[in-house]
DNA sequence: GCACTATATTACTTTTTGCTTATATAGTTT
DNA sequence: AAACTATATAAGCAAAAAGTAATATAGTGC
């Protein structure tokens, strides 16, 4: 486990190259997307086949295996071919922990402004 | 401090409504763009204003204005008005969390590839 | 080999989104 | 109030990305 809970920022301070930021860019912009989310939501208890994957999700076979291949090709999921099937699973872990964050400081964003809108109503 | 970094899930569990979850992309979009991030980054070390952070960054005055409101709004910045100038800083500390996290991930992916390309080579 | 099933790919359309140019607002100074 | 500065907003265009429908590939069983 290299990557570290701490917030002791190495990327704060480090000047960040064009290609680096492209990079962490595409990664982010993979998960802002309701659907590719959705398919993830639903790996997050186990791996799961393509099929099983558009019947969580409710997209259509062309989409959802479009979706799968960009994660997988991220490395944030795994794929494995097992006769006519294909099993994917997350393959990143920080990606947990990633939601994990996005869900926490959202709901507290919500809370937030549930506090402010009772103030100034 | 409600956000922990411990890997036990609520998210994975959850079933995450349309909302949620459309809530959680749009977080994740946010950050999903090179410009948006190399104005984060350049926030890392201190508040800076308009002014400052066109010229780190590069891009236009509009450009550059339209971003962080986006940001603003979405709680990740905070904006304070002085004179003239306004300055804006990060107001949502989970932020250098999410990239550790996506750093050091991509940094194991790369590590990953690269050693698979020297096996394969 | 043929029919069948699961997944991938291609070509196309539609939406989104980022960027630019030009203009508006707000605050300062004289 | 007029001139100036910093930031915000609006309209339009261009590029990227998501979705769809149709087709291709690959594995299975007869």
């Amino acid at each position: 486990m290299a990557t570290s809970c701490k917030t002791g920022s190495r990327v704060a301070m480090r000047p960040l190259s064009e290609e680096a930021l492209e990079m962490i860019a595409r990664r982010f912009a993979l998960l802002g997307e309701p659907m590719r989310l959705r398919l993830l939501h639903a790996l997050f208890d186990g791996e799961k086949s393509v099929t099983a994957l558009v019947e969580a999700s409710g997209g259509t076979q062309a989409n959802v295996s479009r979706h799968l291949q960009a994660l997988a090709e991220a490395g944030m999921l795994g794929r494995r071919k097992q006769g006519l099937q294909v099993f994917y699973s997350i393959a990143d872990p920080t990606l947990f922990q990633l939601c994990e964050l996005v869900c926490g400081s959202l709901e507290e964003k919500l809370a937030r402004d549930a506090k402010a809108f009772a103030r100034a109503g």
